[in-house]
DNA sequence: CCGTGTATTGAGACTTAGTCTCAATACTGG
DNA sequence: CCAGTATTGAGACTAAGTCTCAATACACGG
């Protein structure tokens, strides 16, 4: 999974340097979301000396190459995912922070009758669900 | 439209002071969406000695009450958008900032179907499209 | 395999967003 | 009109993110 990212990233042209494989691994090793500050502290944890500007360097480089993407949590905080290049939709667990990804199945009808109503030429959407996973529903059901 | 939003904190049990009410005025005057900077830039262009901490709390009151709604920029900045208190969605327009509200038109069907194949439960959703309106599409066509 | 040019780096200053505390003020119900 | 309490502004504080710059380290050509 590491691999991919750097992969990526080497396709895309820039140095793969060793704090870009460094944190590469730190991604590749999380379970679902993180924010900045999350990998910036595994990084300290790990005693590894990336600084703070070189964590959101590579996020944003990440994100330019749709390996990873951006969420707005519902508390306003921003996290991110790493996923499929591919357009989909993220499931966020609000008990586990657990991501499952969708594919569009019918968004598109949703935004094309959206845009016959207002008149708007739509670019780009943004959809996030938020909910509890399966595994969440068990440990504390219907809560 | 400052008379509704007095009305409903009124409704919510909160006390009618003049910083609310000034602000109040000012959210009304304003089109599309704004930031917490823009609403506070508002007041000090007014010389209305008005808080940071004041704007920020009541914007946080009128979200609780959904009069306005917290939407996620695509640069990654948080705006408000004032709106209708019921469920729906909001068209965000990228050239002028209008902001167009839609309501659900098929959506349910959308998160029904995601949750059905990855067995989340799914407690909320938040849809934002992103485009450019009528008006904007006219200036500059299909750009 | 080595030197060189350039992308990348870490440190830390800086900016912006938002929260918190606290004493002073001003609503509102009686 | 008064008292009690919610709300206020100031400003310290924290967190998030950006920027600069000199030092470093990749990766390419020889």
């Amino acid at each position: 999974m590491a691999r991919e990212l750097l992969d990526a990233l080497d396709q895309a042209g820039v140095r793969l340097t060793g704090p870009r494989r460094e944190l590469a691994a730190l991604i590749a090793r999380r379970k679902g979301h993180f924010t900045a500050a999350d990998l910036l502290a595994d990084a300290e944890q790990h005693s590894l000396g990336i600084g703070r500007a070189t964590v959101f360097r590579l996020l944003e480089l990440l994100a330019d190459q749709n390996l990873v993407e951006r969420v707005d949590l519902p508390d306003g905080r921003h996290a991110y995912v790493p996923c499929e290049p591919s357009h989909h939709h993220h499931l966020v667990c609000v008990s586990c922070g657990a991501i499952s990804e969708v594919d569009d199945c019918g968004i598109d009808a949703v935004t094309a009758e959206a845009a016959r109503r207002s008149g708007f030429e739509i670019q780009s959407h943004r959809l996030e669900l938020f909910g509890r996973c399966p595994r969440c529903q068990n440990v504390e059901p219907r809560q």
